[in-house]
DNA sequence: GACCATATATTGATCAACAATATATGTTGC
DNA sequence: GCAACATATATTGTTGATCAATATATGGTC
């Protein structure tokens, strides 16, 4: 799972949003660092739909524009937890390793 | 940075390492989940000695088997340090809202 | 002799993300 | 009144990292 993805996920993780919702929380929450554009959301909102991990929860209409919310399912709530818990992993394994330098061969 | 390549830079923190020993170190430190295929090894290790965070550090010719070492330079150190917080910070993330669960709108 | 581990390398395909553009409404500033 | 910006969804074409497959070569094991 991309950055993006994972990040996307997260947005969704405290309660449903819809697209524009899911663009201005992903700003939020990676220190403004993240933009993300139409073209990657919705296909990864498609893709993680077909994947089973996000689910349409409803359409409202707000000041004559349409507002579609997605929300987390199960799978999706697992599948979150697990790769965080993964990248933590690495971080770790990065960390051990960069206090563990040694001159090595060559 | 994409996680394959964060961890090839992992696999070089401690000690130098050639190809295939980079191959072997990463499923080590990825408990077995990840099998680096050649293609993207190699195709990393050069994109990322044009970017200056590894660089090669010597060969070393072993039972008729060529051995190409490389090394973490001073900048790949820092960016690997750098993306290992990152990673942090995107697991408290996704742990803090996977916690703060509301049912929210539609 | 076949298979597996070691070791580097190239080529073509896939797919997530990027970039750009389109459409449409409401608000703010000039 | 009009331009610019925020809101909101959507599509199309491109890039680029990774995957998949294959190639070459040596040494050890069954």
């Amino acid at each position: 799972m991309r950055e993006t993805t994972f990040l996307i996920l997260t947005a969704l993780a405290d309660q449903p949003r819809h697209g524009y919702g899911i663009v201005q929380e992903v700003s939020v929450l990676s220190g403004g660092r993240v933009a993300l554009l139409p073209g990657t959301l919705y296909t990864a909102l498609d893709r993680l739909t077909a994947q089973g991990l996000v689910e349409l929860s409803g359409e409202e209409v707000v000041d004559g524009r349409l507002r579609r919310y997605y929300r987390l399912r199960a799978d999706g709530r697992a599948e979150l937890a697990r790769q965080s818990e993964r990248l933590r992993q690495l971080a770790s394994a990065a960390d051990s390793r960069l206090r563990a330098l040694r001159p090595g061969p060559a």
